[in-house]
DNA sequence: CAAACAGACTAACAAACGTTAGTTAACTAG
DNA sequence: CTAGTTAACTAACGTTTGTTAGTCTGTTTG
């Protein structure tokens, strides 16, 4: 168990509150009070509020990008891939709930990363879509646009965050399979 | 063609903004720009920027739970109920984008009409599980959880406006059915 | 024509914002 | 023991925030 840094703790109570309020709401008051230390000391270990919510943006984009990588490089049908998708978004998401909200909805308080993140964002879409694109092709899925498909899965799977924490009994596996039954075996042939 | 008051203008130039950096992060000298006026000169239309935000997001919460209200007081089946549920979160969602953003990601930043709100917001998704709820006694969909399915087809619907104005060619009927066949089709047997 | 109103303006406010500088007290390694 | 490191502190900075007060100008109305 590698114990954590004081600026990873920062970090961790930081995405915190951002899921809670926002960003833009919370102060550098807001995190102190809740580290139990004054705003001034946070400093010691941190650069300035943008680094923090360009550390946790920007890393969970990475993740995401490195995880659709193994998928798609992988030989298997795009039911199975679509399956590993699911499966990516409840690990990912449910390691680091309160970074998934920053994700979500703080991405265009980036600044010197903004580019960078977007680009990323684009390709994981691509990606996505050129998975459904085969299917359909293949006679795999039904073939419905690919857009509004993308767009529902997608949109489900970015808003695990939200809903994750409510379920006390959680099993990931679980709710691996649900979520697969109830958005793929409706597309599947 | 009701014309526009200035009031309302300003509402509705207020959501577009907030949709692009959220409540907090939009100021009243910006809204006050994008008028083409001063800051100051805001308040002789509007009380506050808090007042701006709950006529947004609490008009739009009423106008769901009036839509849903119409939808469970008819006498249809389970799949006909939620095909008009589909159809109300495109028709106000197509209508007001930007005020869909509010409702969504700013609703935590209201105050004195959080509690009116959150009543609003429960009722509505227990009235949305009923209705699973009932298909499923009467086998009319699938026995997978009433939760996920509702998150699942919910959280899409909610997400409309981010993807509604992408839609050049938007048939709004269209539409509907495609999220018809996506979302429910899936889950009817 | 005068009165009332609508809707803009300038000036200013107190509070809150992110951040810097410099200091101090407690551990840790040579 | 001492030198260095870590991590807290107080005090303060310049800026931005939402908002108020009071004023001026043009249009509408009795």
């Amino acid at each position: 168990m590698k114990q954590e840094t004081r600026k990873e703790e920062i970090v961790r109570v930081a995405a915190k509150l951002f899921k809670e309020k926002g960003y833009s709401a919370v102060t550098m008051r807001d995190l102190a009070r809740e580290m139990g230390i004054k705003a001034a000391s946070l400093y010691n270990h941190i650069n300035s509020k943008q680094d923090i919510l360009d550390g946790i943006i920007i890393s969970l984009a990475e993740e995401f990008t490195k995880g659709m990588g193994l998928i798609r490089s992988r030989d298997s049908s795009c039911i199975e891939k679509l399956k590993k998708i699911i499966e990516l978004h409840v690990k990912i998401s449910s390691q680091n709930i309160y970074g998934m909200a920053s994700l979500n909805n703080d991405w265009m308080h980036l600044e010197v990363q903004l580019d960078y993140y977007q680009k990323l964002r684009i390709a994981y879409e691509n990606d996505f879509k050129s998975i459904l694109k085969e299917g359909i092709e293949s006679n795999e899925i039904v073939d419905a646009k690919p857009d509004v498909m993308m767009f529902s899965i997608l949109t489900t799977l970015r808003s695990l965050y939200i809903w994750i924490p409510k379920k006390e009994d959680l099993n990931l596996q679980e709710l691996s399979n649900t979520l697969y039954q109830i958005l793929i075996k409706g597309i599947n042939k």
